[in-house]
This record gives C-alpha cells, sequence and structure tokens, in this order.
DNA sequence: CCCATGTAGTTGCACTGTCAACTATGTCGT
DNA sequence: ACGACATAGTTGACAGTGCAACTACATGGG
C-alpha cells in the first residue's frame, strides 16, 4: 500500500538508515560512558586537533561538522564550560570568534580518541572490504552533494 | 596529531556519518514542512501499513525501528493525539498494547509517501548506479550486525 | 499456590537540537 | 558618508530523545 521502492533498493536504503543510526548512537553512547564526551563535543575537538594553530571561527567550523550556528555556540559553551575550549576575538573581524583548543582539551582528545578509533574499526573498518569501504565513501559523497 | 585511520579511510568514515546525517536531516525537515509529520512518525505510519492487518506490538515496532520503547511510545502518542493511530489492548497478553493505522493515518500516509519517496529517488538512488547502492546495503547491513 | 524474577509499556527529568529573533559588525551602492 | 542589506554569533522558547524509575501483568521454581 506504500508505493515505494523496488524490494531490493529498498532493503538497501532501510540498511543504510538503520545502520547509520544504530552506529552513531552507539559512537555517542560509548564516548559518553567511556570519556564524558558527547559524539559532537569530540567531533569539534578533533577538528580544532588538526588546524595548524588549533583554531578557526566559529562558521567555519560549523559549516566543516554539517551543523547549525546555534548548535555549534551551544556545544562550545559546554566545552568551554569544561575548560576544554577557549574562545577568542577575531582581530580581523570583530563580529568573529575563534573557538581555540586548550591544553586540556588536546589532553582530553589524546585520551579518547584510541578509544574511539578502536570503536569505528570494530565496527566498520574491520567488517567491511576496502573496496567495500571505499565504495561506501564515494557513494556517500554524491548523497552528500546531491543534498 | 589524532590517533586516526588512514586517509582514505578517513575519508570514507567522514562521508558516511556526515552524508547519512544531512540527509536524515533534509528527509526530516523535508517531511515536516510538507506534511507535518516528523520521519520518526513517518516511518511508523509505514510499517503499520506494511502488515496485514495494520498493527503491531509496540515492542516489535520498536525493535524494526531501532528505537527505544520510551521513544516509540511518545512517537505514538503524537500520532493518537493527530488521530492517525489508535492504540488497542492486546488480548493476549494484558500487559501488551497494539498500535493500529487509522484511516486517517493511511490517508495522510498516502499524502507524504510519493512525495518523501521522490526525495529518496532524488538524493540517494538516482545519483548511485545499482552496484553501488547494492554494495551500500549489504556494507550497512554488516555494520548493523557489529553494532 | 506463591513468591521471585522478567517483560510491556508509560512517565518524569535532564539534555541536546531546532527555529526564530536579536545584537553587533561588516559591506556595498549611491 | 549614509542607509540598506548581509553576516557572525548568541539567546530563549520549544520539541524530541535517552535514561531511570515505576506500574501492571506474566511466568517459572519451590
Amino acid at each position: 500500500m506504500t508505493p515505494w521502492l523496488e524490494p531490493q533498493q529498498q532493503r538497501s536504503w532501510r540498511a543504510l538508515v538503520d545502520g547509520a543510526g544504530r552506529l552513531v548512537t552507539h559512537l555517542d553512547r560509548h564516548l559518553r560512558g567511556a570519556h564524558g564526551l558527547s559524539l559532537a563535543e569530540y567531533e569539534v575537538l578533533v577538528r580544532l586537533s588538526e588546524l595548524s594553530d588549533h583554531q578557526v571561527h566559529m562558521s567555519e567550523l560549523a559549516a566543516g561538522l554539517s551543523h547549525s550556528r546555534a548548535r555549534l555556540s551551544q556545544t562550545v559553551d559546554r566545552l568551554a564550560r569544561a575548560g576544554l575550549v577557549t574562545r577568542l576575538p577575531c582581530p580581523q573581524d570583530r563580529r568573529g570568534v575563534h573557538a581555540a583548543l586548550t591544553p586540556g582539551g588536546a589532553a582530553a582528545l589524546r585520551a579518547a580518541a584510541a578509544d574511539h578509533v578502536r570503536e569505528v574499526r570494530r565496527l566498520v573498518i574491520d567488517v567491511l572490504s576496502d573496496a567495500e569501504l571505499a565504495t561506501v565513501g564515494t557513494a556517500m559523497d554524491k548523497v552528500r552533494a546531491a543534498v
């Protein structure tokens, strides 16, 4: 009774939504339980750690993570309250704010990262062949571009 | 500075998380805007519509959707308030409750489904080859099993 | 038969996310 | 130089989710 997809397409589609959903839920719970960080907070720390000066404009950070500015603002609030990140005014643009990783934030990330990555490997990398993983990557890039 | 994955793995991994996240966010907004249904509500209606008698135990429904019972209970609350679903006591087990699709719910689903499926096609099915989609499906099934 | 334990479902609370409104600042056209 | 409009970021109200506690019913062992 539902106008829908062909059975094979439907199975793949549901596997994608359900699998990705469960995966993210699991990783979030794992990080919270083991390290007191939400997945969103962890991702912010990772992005900051990848930059040479460990800081960025809030907007760039939000865009890079596909989060709304409101959401990022609140995530950074929590991280700042925990002392893992600080806000710095941007000299070139007085509207702008940089989020910067603190030493404490870098330490928290180091503590969490190995454990988190182990989980990602266990649940994704290790269960897929290289070819499968690569196909998933290019496929999801196309989807991302289409959205 | 982050102990992490090989670059190629990392790209695929991020494409998966980000792509799936954006996709679901988009579909949820689309459904809300066009039909006043959240994606979670829509999925409940779809599952009910697929059953011959258009009803199930709450728990089965929750399991099928990978939602907690608490979450499903509240989603069904909203659907019931909107008249799209009703709760029926289960005769065999007096603890149990069935969620049942109402005619209004079936109508709401019919109104939303074509539009929603069109969006899924546009963003996923049409941008991927059959082989890619199939690989994504089997890959995410493996991930789902691993979680 | 009864008690211990398990399961179905709901509810209250805390937390996180969305949306819209708002302040402050920057930019462009005239 | 000024006003209109765009952009950066934050805030407050509200919705949805997770978790833990709770009620009600079921089931299996003594």
